[in-house]
DNA sequence: TGCCTGTCTTGACGTCTGTCTAAGCAGAGA
DNA sequence: TCTCTGCTTAGACAGACGTCAAGACAGGCA
């Protein structure tokens, strides 16, 4: 994977109104699909797309590793991998408090996502 | 993989209402996960979200192999690997007509979609 | 201070993915 | 029937990904 972190901030993956039109609305821009196809990509495992469910609802807003880990049949190591694609793809937060590490969703991307892929309701 | 594919078609990502509760609101469970992951892995490369959009956004609804390909620096049989990758995960539906191939898009799995990454809007 | 608990990082290994070239298949037209 | 065009499949290869074991690091407590 090759850098793209340079010009590509155009679009504000944390801003609470939706950047981009929806995709079945108007073509994507390629600058646009390199930012956005990330997170789709992190959310492309069941385990992450569990972990950051398990994250979103969590109550407080915020989920404990030490929660999250024992829901799967993975190592330690493997869910925090996870976690880690999960904060690269800017989809969670971080923040170690004493002993343990919580997780915390950025609602601004997932409602970017969620934008993106909206579609007309059926017209019966 | 021991799964037997049997019991996971509970989840009909062809409906139109929404399958499940958003992401944020429960937990996704690993059944849900393990059928909907594939769809955010495809959509997960920018060459294929930049085709997902395009044969969503067409005008007819559909698009022409013939118009996807030159639009990007690469080569057919590429284009038809990710072509063939949005089908697999039943994002798009093919259909030879005569000469030439046409992609139409499944809008039933894109709510699916856009309904488990619904978030509630910004409370201010 | 020293130990314990909990999490992250590193390194390794096998598998999957994205891309290409070359070959195969399906229709249309001469 | 032959040939041309358009799309898909097959095979190969480099790089990325998912997983684990082992070690490193941070904070709490005696």
């Amino acid at each position: 994977m090759s850098k793209q972190a340079a010009p590509l901030t155009v679009i504000d993956l944390n801003a609470d109104a939706p950047c981009c039109p929806p995709l079945a609305q108007r073509r994507v821009p390629a600058e646009t699909a390199a930012v956005l196809a990330p997170a789709f990509k992190a959310l492309g495992d069941p385990v992450r797309l569990q972990l950051m469910s398990m994250i979103a609802s969590a109550e407080g807003g915020e989920a404990c590793v030490c929660d999250l880990t024992p829901a799967f049949d993975l190592t330690g190591p493997t869910i925090s991998h996870h976690l880690k694609a999960l904060r690269e793809a800017d989809l969670v937060d971080a923040e170690r408090r004493g002993t343990w590490v919580y997780y915390r969703a950025r609602p601004g991307i997932l409602r970017q996502l969620a934008a993106l892929l909206t579609v007309e309701p059926v017209e019966s």
